[in-house]
DNA sequence: GGTTTCGTCAACCAATCGGTTGAGAATTCG
DNA sequence: CGAATTCTCAACCGATTGGTTGACGAAACC
């Protein structure tokens, strides 16, 4: 499970990683700023923010203390690049399928073999 | 870890479930079908598809043996919705910022106290 | 009808996960 | 400098995960 995108989908599969990536979509903000309204630990947010940055999705401006949490964009157009391609995939699929059906229909209903127009 | 998002995320967090996605995007199979070409047991396959239709991901035609496994878009929809809005607020606040760079800017140059338009 | 094939359920196992507490390093403040 | 704050590391714990093997019910085929 070492690659990107596993690591960026296992990120966003907790509630609470996800609400922390929503809320540093209003600014960055620092380890305690971000655990204050939890009921957890602060460490157990500096663990999630951990799982976070190790999956690319946020980063930390200096390695320091009190270095404000940043959102980095990239890893979610990976993402969502990944689950529009299928998608569009799947989608691409009905469409040819829906074509099937429709020159299936046209045989049957008037026997014509002489198709000129076919958007595959 | 109830809520459909947090299911959806953790099912595309395996390569291995992910591949099965990405399959299936060529049409629908059975189990057999899909677990044939990795080295893991059918059983374990049956795991990962009962972890997909659980998230919504695919469904199955009928209960019963041999049924065919069949994509589900309506979900891969949501998460897109989820990512996409953070994206773009993440990216409306840099837009944010640079115009409230530019009118420090502006302010400093011009001193121009009366702004008319602010598309806030 | 009998056999074979297909799929799932059950029990088990090692590894990982999300959480805790305690200690400690480093930075900021008085 | 000394003290308080911020953050992380380490060890531990219960629950979940991804895999295995074995057994079994239900279709499908002859």
């Amino acid at each position: 499970m070492t690659d990107s995108l596993s690591q960026a989908f296992a990120a966003l599969a907790d509630p609470t990683r996800r609400d922390l990536v929503a809320r540093l979509t209003d600014g960055d903000a620092t380890v305690s700023q971000l655990a204050a309204p939890y009921q957890v630990s602060v460490q157990a947010i500096s663990k999630h923010l951990k799982v976070l940055e190790q999956a690319g999705l946020v980063s930390r401006a200096a390695a320091g203390h009190r270095s404000p949490v940043h959102l980095e964009a990239e890893v979610f157009d990976l993402m969502t690049k990944w689950i529009e391609r299928y998608r569009q995939r799947a989608e691409a699929r009905y469409r040819r399928l829906d074509a099937v059906l429709a020159q299936l229909d046209d045989e049957e209903a008037g026997h014509r073999p002489t198709r000129e127009e076919e958007t595959a």
